[in-house]
DNA sequence: GGGATACAGTGTATAACGTACGGAATTACA
DNA sequence: TGTAATTCCGTACGTTATACACTGTATCCC
């Protein structure tokens, strides 16, 4: 690990090397102040409540002081997303398949906690310790089943993703998101059933009649979330096993 | 289908529900053809690109002029979204999971195609013809393999976000969105070797190490996605499996 | 045919927000 | 003690979305 100085400056401090000053007044803030401050703002108001002033005046310091330790407001969000994750579960003496499904699970959780994550998240490659960390634990464990490399990489993003999806789905049918619809997840539905004619859209048809899109309470969501998980990991499962079979600890071979 | 007048404006027009003016002049542009100059400012200059005075420009109109057509910016934005979507594929004669599969693949292409996508669509559900007509055409192919209602939509979700997944690992690689890190995709790599220490990161270590988050190749990157995906249609199989043999067109159970 | 009327398009004005710049206060080191 | 680094702050500016009032035009009704 080289010298800090040519990080990006945020990505320093969100790994606590935050530069030690010898000169002038001591620094009043810190980066993790001003990204719980934001946190606290996402979580109450959502994403459009996090401006500068806003997250200032809940620390009582102007504006600008912030700009002493974030280069501008989309690096606080970048700092904010990873800030925001909580440590990932460790894996212990689970099984890949155990530990796997927790992950997801603990994933899913806190992206549903922190809607807002949802708008700001997915574009950015992680860079900070958290959610580096919770990709890390998918690798080490994964590399424990045999699997690595690219292959490794790619499931976690899978997995990943299906967290988001769950959590996309989930925010969007309790609604809590800007309240998306004119009346909620039940507009939703509404809407379709108005939109959607059974000659154009037959499978579409279908599902809206069965109730498909009916809000859904919290129980059936998770059945549906281990359902979908479930498919995943047989996957796998499936593939470890191949692995395991076709070579030791060889490369994947490619055209 | 009731009567148009109740819904979102900028929803029946994207169904091509214009309203049949009667007085006055008339209008001198479409929905449509807003968003295909918001579209084209979008796949050449990014979504910052985007600005209602930069497309108006574009048509040789005034910036306010549009608001006759959308009522505000993210009327337009949930627009463009529709419009940027290519028709999918027709089942035709198709096994569900050759269909599922080009699905998969050409959702994921269209979404690499317009990367902007990305940071816009997974947050709303979708209301226009178009991308209903993708979510159609999938759960009519399930509908048609035995599964149906939320479980079907749940697959659907799956398979979409795993296509989200891989248009944004793509697009991340090829460092397409904004160059993201200091110096593309290959900084990234190299920003990762200077954070992470083996000792509290070691699955994320190795696999760097190992060059697995080194800049893909197209085929390679194919040859990936294919994979992950056929981990879920195992999946998925195993389930339509289990459905014929467990039932006849009786409902999911739940406890 | 001649108004009245509704409606498309425009210009100007406003308000919100991010952020550049320079100054003043503060602390460590020479 | 003075000097230099460094923090915080006030003000000012530019960008962007959008409200409002106005102008002109094409249809409807008589």
């Amino acid at each position: 690990m080289g010298s800090d100085d040519d990080l990006p400056t945020v990505v320093a401090r969100m790994w606590g090397r935050e530069p030690a000053s010898r000169r002038g007044p001591r620094p009043g803030l810190t980066l993790r102040r001003i990204t719980d401050a934001a946190i606290a703002i996402a979580d109450a108001e959502g994403l459009a409540g996090v401006r500068m002033s806003s997250v200032a005046a809940r620390l009582d310091v102007s504006t600008m002081s912030l700009y002493g330790y974030v280069t501008s407001k989309d690096d606080l969000l970048t700092a904010m997303v990873d800030a925001a994750a909580p440590d990932p579960p460790e894996p212990g003496t689970l099984a890949w398949r155990d530990y796997l499904t927790r992950w997801t699970r603990a994933h899913r959780d806190f992206l549903a906690a922190h809607p807002w994550l949802l708008e700001v998240s997915p574009l950015t490659p992680p860079v900070g310790p958290r959610t580096l960390r919770w990709l890390d634990r998918a690798l080490t464990v994964l590399g424990g089943a045999g699997l690595g490399g690219a292959e490794a990489v790619n499931i976690a993003s899978t997995l990943s993703a299906y967290a988001v999806s769950a959590a996309t789905l989930q925010t969007a049918m309790s609604g809590t998101v800007d309240e998306a619809g004119p009346e909620g997840p039940a507009g939703y539905t509404a809407l379709l059933a108005r939109l959607v004619d059974p000659g154009g859209y037959p499978g579409l048809a279908a599902a809206i009649e069965s109730g498909a899109f009916g809000a859904a309470p919290d129980w059936v969501e998770d059945a549906d979330f281990t359902f979908g998980l479930t498919l995943l990991l047989d996957g796998i499962e499936a593939l470890i096993a191949r692995r395991r079979r076709s070579a030791g600890p060889g490369a994947r071979r490619r055209p």
